[in-house]
DNA sequence: ATTGGGGCCTCCG
DNA sequence: TCGGAGGCCCCAA
């Protein structure tokens, strides 16, 4: 399974209403500092319906990118019943979900 | 609040 | 195969 795989199925772990962060993705991954190359593997997301990365966001709270547009990404946290305002995440530290680590195959 | 430097991975020549 | 560039980042100044 290839490293985007991987983060793929960390973050099909993100339950509604809750959001995740690069950061945590990469180390449920085994390595912390490998934020970056989640960042890079979701911005080419092949399955935007299976997999919700738009639950995931900067480690400070604010928003990061987004492949369809930051509304959109807005937009669809919205729906999920999480506030935005000024390209942050309200109650982050309420809302905040941390993945289970993934062994890698 | 900004900025520079660092580090991990994938794609393309 | 190898090398370099770039990406939805992070953290210490």
């Amino acid at each position: 399974m290839s490293y985007c795989e991987s983060v793929y199925a960390v973050v099909g772990q993100v339950p509604r209403g809750r959001v995740t962060t690069y950061r945590l993705i990469a180390s449920a991954l085994g390595n912390p500092r490998g934020c970056r190359a989640a960042g890079n593997a979701l911005n080419r997301n092949p399955d935007p319906v299976g997999v919700p990365c738009y639950r995931v966001v900067k480690s400070d709270g604010t928003l990061g990118g987004y492949n369809g547009g930051l509304p959109e990404k807005i937009r669809r946290l919205r729906a999920d019943g999480i506030e935005v305002r000024d390209n942050r995440v309200l109650s982050f530290d309420r809302i905040l979900f941390s993945p289970a680590p993934l062994k890698r195959s």
